[in-house]
DNA sequence: TTGAAAGCGATACCAT
DNA sequence: ATGGTATCGCTTTCAA
C-alpha cells in the first residue's frame, strides 16, 4: 500500500487513486517529511545561505538573478530551495542548519554557520568569495574592473570619480583617505578598485582617494546621495566608474536630474550588468558577471558528485550608451 | 548535556563552549533537524507557495517585494522560509509539502497542491485569491484601478488604451474582441479591467475591445511589443492604462524610444507602485498595493494564532509625472 | 538532578 | 509478492 505514494508506477492509476482517497479519509495526507528524511539521511533540500538578509537579497537585482539561475537548475532536479542567511544567525537557524543535503555560500558570510556546516561534512559550494576547501564559483572581478576602466580611459577622461562599494567598515557614504587606499583585500569591491587602478597605472594616471566614494549598501538611495555628492563637484569629474549597475543607474538619474548630458559631458560606467542597465536611458556600459549562469553553475556544482573543481567565470564588456 | 544545545541558558557559556567542541569531535554537528520535527511535529518552517515558477517569481518585482514582506517578518520569528511554486507541482515536491508549519499561497495555485495542503489541517493564508476556508490577504483591484483611470480620464482624453495582463488564455500578445469583454472571473486583471469600465462608464465613456492588448506575462519584453503596437496606432492613443508598472515603465521606454513625450501628448498610469516607478524619467502615475505590507500582513496572519479574519489591503493612488 | 525508555513515521531489510 | 521489525535522532515522560 505504501506503493501508491513511492513507487507510482507499480499501480494502476485507478486503484492508486482508490487508495489515496481512502487513506486521505483516515487522515493519511502522504509521506511524512521529516520521518522520511530522518530515515534516509538526506532531506532533497538545498540551502542558499545568503551573506545579507533574506529581504535585502530579495531586492537586490545582482543577488536575485543569482538566485533565479539556482532556482532554475533546483527545480529541474526536484530539490527543494531553503533560504537561510548568515547575518540573521539565531538560534532556530542553526537547528535548520541540519536539513538540507547542501549549501551554497552567497558571499563570505558572518558568523560561524560556515564553519558549523563544514564540519557536518555535507557538500557546499561557495559563491563570490574563496576559501580553502570547498569547491567555489567566483568571477574576476579586478580583469572586469579593469576591461570596463580601460574602456573608459580611452576616451582621456581628465577628472575621473569612483563610486565604490563597501570599501571600507562605515556604516556612512564617505570619501577615502590615503591610508584607506593601502588596505589589502580579497573582498569584491576592493578587487574591482584593483583593476580600476592597474587600467589608470597603464595610462600614468591615478585615481585620487578623495574622488573614491564608499558606499555602505548597494541601494539606489544610498547610491543616489554618492552620486549627487559626485556630480556636484567642481571642477565636474568627466568620468564615473560605478561598482555596481544600481550605483550606475542612480548616477544617470542624478546627472538626468542636473542636466548634465550624458555620454557628451560624463562618461558612467556600472558593473554586473543587471536587466535594467540595457533598459536605461541611456543604455548602461557595463561588466556582465552572468548572476544567473553563477547561480546555474553553482548548482550544478553542488548536485553533480563528478565535478570537482572550483570555477572562475568570464566577465564581459559590455559596451553602450553611457559611455561609448 | 542536550541541554547545551536546546536551553543554552541553563549553562554557563563555558561550559557550553566546552561541550559543544568536545561533541563535535566526536562527530556531532548539533541537534537533527528531521528527528527533532518528526518527535515535536513541529518543523519551524514555513512555505510560501507561488503560482509561478520559483524564477519567474523572483525576477517579478511585485513577488518579490511580496516575498522580502514575508521574509523580514519569518526572520523576526525564527522562522524558515521554503519557497515552493505550484506551477512545477512534482513528486518531490509532493513530499516536501508536509515539512512545513504553515503556507502562504501566493496567487491562484495551479495543480491540487493547495487542496492536498488543506487536506493537511496545517495554516494556509491565501494572498491575492478568494478561497472559501482560510483566511487570505487581497487589496482592492476594482478600487484601485477605478481610482487611477478616474483621476487620468480627468485629462479628457480622446483615444484610450488599455494594456492589460493574462486578459484571455492565450501565450500571445493580443487584442481583445468584443466576447473577449464578456468573461466575467473574479481574477485580478479582470477586476482592474472592472475598474477601468467603471471609470469609464461613469463619464460616458467606454473602451474599445481592439484598443486592450492581452499581455500574457508580466515581463519588459513582452510588454515593450505591446507598448510598440499600441504606440504605433494611428490615430495615437493619448491614455495608455497599464496594468502593472512593469507594463507602464515599458511603455514609457518606447514612447521615448519614439519621441512620443509624456505626459504631453501621451498620459500613462500603471499599477502596483513598484520601486523603480519612482525614480523613472517621467515618473510613474500609478496605484500602490503595498506588496512588502502585505507580505508583512500575510505572514502576521500565518503566525499569530489569535488574529482570525481575512484583510482587504487598501490601494492608494500615487500621482506622478506620467499622468499628471 | 540525572538517566532510561517510549515513540514520532517512514524505510530497508529480512523472513515468510 | 507480502508482512513484520529494527532503526534513524530527538524530545518527552517517568522513575530513580
Amino acid at each position: 500500500m505504501s506503493n501508491a505514494f513511492n513507487r507510482p508506477d507499480q499501480l494502476s492509476a485507478k486503484l492508486r487513486e482508490r487508495i489515496l482517497r481512502e487513506s486521505a479519509e483516515l487522515g493519511y495526507h502522504g509521506p511524512n517529511f521529516a520521518a522520511r528524511s530522518l530515515r534516509k539521511g538526506e532531506s532533497g533540500v538545498v540551502a542558499v545561505v545568503l551573506a545579507d538578509s533574506i529581504s535585502y537579497s530579495l531586492c537586490d537585482p545582482v543577488a536575485s538573478q543569482f538566485l533565479q539561475g539556482v532556482a532554475e537548475l533546483l527545480g529541474e532536479n526536484q530539490k527543494q530551495l531553503l533560504l537561510l542567511s548568515s547575518a540573521q544567525d539565531e538560534l532556530q537557524q542553526s537547528s535548520a542548519e541540519s536539513l538540507p543535503d547542501g549549501f551554497i555560500f552567497y558571499g563570505a558570510p558572518s558568523g560561524d554557520i560556515f564553519e558549523r556546516v563544514k564540519r557536518s561534512g555535507k557538500p557546499i559550494i561557495a559563491v563570490d568569495f574563496e576559501t580553502e576547501d570547498s569547491e567555489s564559483v567566483n568571477i574576476n572581478n579586478e580583469q572586469g574592473a579593469y576591461m570596463v576602466a580601460s574602456h573608459a580611459l580611452a576616451k582621456k577622461p581628465l577628472n575621473i570619480a569612483v563610486l565604490g562599494l563597501r570599501l571600507v567598515e562605515s556604516q556612512r557614504i564617505c570619501r577615502l583617505t590615503a591610508q584607506d587606499m593601502q588596505v589589502e583585500s580579497k573582498e569584491i569591491s576592493r578587487s574591482r578598485l584593483k583593476g580600476y587602478m592597474r587600467a589608470c597605472d597603464e595610462l600614468n594616471l591615478s585615481l585620487i582617494p578623495s574622488q573614491i566614494w564608499h558606499i555602505p549598501v548597494n541601494t539606489p538611495d544610498m547610491a543616489e546621495i554618492a552620486a549627487r555628492e559626485a556630480l556636484t563637484l567642481n571642477p565636474l569629474p568627466d568620468l564615473i566608474l560605478c561598482m555596481s549597475d544600481v550605483i550606475a543607474l542612480a548616477a544617470l538619474r542624478v546627472a538626468n536630474d542636473l542636466d548634465i548630458s550624458i555620454p557628451e559631458q560624463i562618461h558612467v560606467t556600472g558593473f554586473d550588468d543587471i536587466p535594467e542597465a540595457q533598459r536605461s536611458t541611456p543604455s548602461l556600459t557595463t561588466v556582465c558577471q552572468q548572476s544567473s549562469e553563477k547561480g546555474r553553475v553553482a548548482t550544478r556544482l553542488l548536485l553533480d558528485k563528478e565535478h570537482k573543481d572550483s570555477v572562475v567565470l568570464d566577465t564581459r564588456l559590455v559596451i553602450r550608451a553611457s559611455c561609448d
